[in-house]
DNA sequence: GTGAAAGCGCTAACAT
DNA sequence: ATGTTAGCGCTTTCAC
């Protein structure tokens, strides 16, 4: 197996070059107080001067901490990743690590077999936490990594009693709040193209539509119910579906912009006409949201937030053994465009 | 920051437990011969009951090795990183590591910020090599790594004169084969949609269009090349353009499955037929070719090969000290399918 | 075949 | 403010 590059100059060399005791050369990188201005940048000096960097395995044995935290993704059909959900999710929980000097590591486990090398690899110490996203209800990966000792920290939960730690956002209020603005504006015949119906996160949204139906007085029948899985394709399908079924429709709620997207092409392909004839909100909302004709109202989720919120929560778990678990709930809002 | 689980029991508690020396526990955890069977059992049940996880950060610091490689994506903008390229490549890369006992890591590299932190992050021993994909032609990174002394692998040349180690399929000769097949079959006005023309596959790809084209005694004039950066709505647009220059058009070579697919569209949408008016074919083979009506004839490369070479050369470097860069091009090869 | 001992390069507690 | 020391938990000789 590999051998680290040999001559690599170790912190004592720095030191023995300028002429200090280790200990100062181990302040000086890690940028603790008490050291004197003059001997920190003949530290430095001599650091530059011998193109000196830590050997991140000692610093970990000895410091006992990684570093670095893991980004699990448990989707084994993992197409899903490709949706601009996670890029963004990504995106957020990269610029909310970058402050803190922890490196964000990605991990793919598709496989049972993958699933015990990433615990090995967590139970070794080689992350001090770990953020998973999408894991499916029936999943135990994170009771696992909790009983391992691992901060774990989840977007979304698995269920309504999600006891591990997690950042999720109000699905059922959003959804039901999307519903309540299509009444307000006089739709009565109104549907969903839900997400997969394994999934929490589509439960709650489909348990929004009903509340909001329900508060209304009117009855949410399982006929006016389609389920997609996120993608694009299924939309469309499921949209054709509940068009066959009522062809009276005059209002849709979509389980993703992507889902959104399929939703408005099955319906232009039957000569509806968006949104006067049809009104259409999506979940999220990214640039396809904004780009189709006509740009969808959507039900946002505070993406920036969600990374800060998880990493946050995490990194308060790694600093200190916690005594219990944290829950964050983000609002959603409804961001109106002309389609509704 | 982080403590790592305190009561984890330590190798030296197993050998207590087992009642032998430190030497034979380690010896046992790595498989090492020389070991007596029983002794090996009695071992590995002190492993059991103790629930012994080796401390991963102590075995690198030991072993002067660290038991994973990273995938670095330097994608600045990474929706690239949801085209089914990627996560094809990852799976195989994946497969080809899982025997190896080796993590692979995923790491974003977008800003130069990040790319220092990972810098440090293999400088400092955490990864044993690196594996680089979509490297932009003017990327120095893998040079920097090159320098650092880490054994680095680059999916494709960042020019012709690549020397860092790298697989490459033969996107020239693929190109070729393309643009034979269709004057083969009587086809003269033939153009092509490429990728963006500051990545050296596309280059590559548009010299063998050109190339295969020259030895018919044609001329690949400017007006019959649009590029495209590989999106769906790219190839729609580059296509639409191709169209209004020259309606005479009868075939077509696409930068990938997903350029192909957009190309379809705008042919549909001219009122053109594929293929009798207008023959296309893709580069890639994913779903999506094999899904579009009609099914795309394609230039296929050997993914799953890909990812076995990289890890192969890869480790190889990590193995013992490298005298000398490898450079391994793959065959490409055609899938002819009803559409050409 | 197995145990004992010497590091790997760093952090942190303790001296000074 | 700085030097010194004792580990962190493992791999790997080297004796036995």
């Amino acid at each position: 197996m590999g051998r680290r590059r040999p001559g690599a100059p170790t912190l004592e060399e720095v030191a023995a070059h300028a002429g200090v005791g280790r200990g100062t050369v181990s302040r000086v990188i890690n940028n603790a107080a008490g050291v004197k201005e003059s001997t920190r940048r003949a530290v430095q000096q001599a650091i530059q001067e011998l193109g000196y960097v830590p050997n991140l395995a000692a610093r970990s044995l000895a410091g006992q901490r990684a570093d670095a935290v893991a980004l699990v993704l448990t989707e084994p059909d993992w197409r899903q990743f490709a949706e601009p959900f996670f890029s963004e999710i990504v995106r957020s929980l990269g610029d909310a690590l970058a402050d803190t000097g922890m490196q964000l590591l990605l991990t793919l486990v598709r496989s049972d077999a993958e699933r015990q090398r990433f615990l090995e690899f967590a139970r070794g110490g080689r992350v001090d936490g770990a953020l998973l996203v999408s894991v499916h209800d029936g999943d135990l990966l994170p009771d696992m990594l909790v009983e391992a000792g691992l901060p774990t920290v989840l977007l979304g939960r698995r269920s309504g009693d999600e006891y591990v730690s997690y950042v999720d956002a109000d699905n059922v209020g959003g959804a039901r709040s999307a519903v309540s603005h299509l009444l307000k504006r006089g739709r009565r015949a109104i549907a969903t193209v839900t997400g997969p119906l394994d999934m929490h996160v589509a439960q709650c949204r489909l348990r929004g539509y009903q509340e909001a139906l329900a508060m209304a007085g009117l009855r949410g029948e399982p006929s006016w119910v389609a389920e997609s899985d996120f993608t694009e394709e299924s939309g469309r399908r499921a949209m054709a579906e509940l068009i066959e079924r009522h062809p009276e429709i005059d209002g849709v709620i979509a389980a993703s912009d992507t889902t959104a997207a399929g939703a408005l092409q099955a319906l232009h392909a039957a000569g509806r006409r968006v949104p006067e004839d049809v009104a259409v909100i999506g979940f999220d909302d990214f640039p396809l949201a904004q780009q189709t004709k006509p740009r969808l109202t959507t039900v946002r989720q505070p993406l920036e937030e969600i990374g800060r919120a998880m990493v946050r929560l995490l990194l308060e778990e790694v600093e200190e053994p916690a005594v219990a678990w944290h829950h964050v709930i983000l609002r959603t809002e409804l961001v109106v465009r002309e389609s509704a």
